[in-house]
DNA sequence: AATTCTACTTTGAAAAACAAAGTTATGCCA
DNA sequence: TGGCATAACTTTGTTTTTCAAAGTAGAATT
């Protein structure tokens, strides 16, 4: 009944969902590419993937191209099902008022 | 290309995408039942509900049942067009990940 | 040598969420 | 009629979260 209960409060946020999908479509993503998808300043950027990292969904992996640094993030294996899990819940709570 | 650019701000709280949910899939909601269903306090739930009212997505309607108050909510014009595309906005993420 | 870029971290402020207690109005029971 | 209960809040104050801005380190570019 509580629509709600399968809600990841982790997801919770436009942004982080928004961190979520991307790194879901992306193969690669990297910061400033989400920095800029997403229209958000470096500092808050930065907090919302260290959530994200304390909740193990997603993982660094620090790189260069050519010689320069690149950082790029990808989701982990739990992240993807708590993901999509979280996606079931909103598609069922959508089915509900559908 | 941005994923999250069409989600209300307003909808971002699972608490507030509760109380939506069901309003919109019950006609009469009254306080004490979305207390218990979303398993929130009373103030709790009286500020999301005033933050609906403000935005003009939701109407209190002070009634009775007998001789006894009884305050039910429901959705306005506004705030239902204002979830459904919240809502298209949510599918159209899922797709893009699926 | 100085500046630039990347990917942060730190700091601090503002906003949001929340619980608990208080409030008002009515109802019920003895 | 007095006392307790219930509904639906409001108020208060704390905690948590979000966020921007500034700072930083290390490499690259000029």
């Amino acid at each position: 009944m509580n629509p709600i209960e399968h809600l990841n409060k982790t997801f919770d946020h436009r942004i982080r969902l928004g961190i979520m999908s991307a790194l879901l479509v992306n193969e690669e993503v990297n910061f400033n590419f989400l920095k800029e998808l997403l229209g958000v300043t470096d500092g808050n950027l930065a907090s919302h993937m260290k959530s994200l990292e304390e909740a193990k969904y997603i993982k660094v992996k620090k790189g260069f191209i050519g010689r320069k640094t690149n950082t790029t993030y990808h989701v982990t294996p739990s992240g993807e099902k708590a993901f999509a899990n979280h996606l079931e819940a909103l598609e069922a709570m959508i089915r509900q008022v559908r």
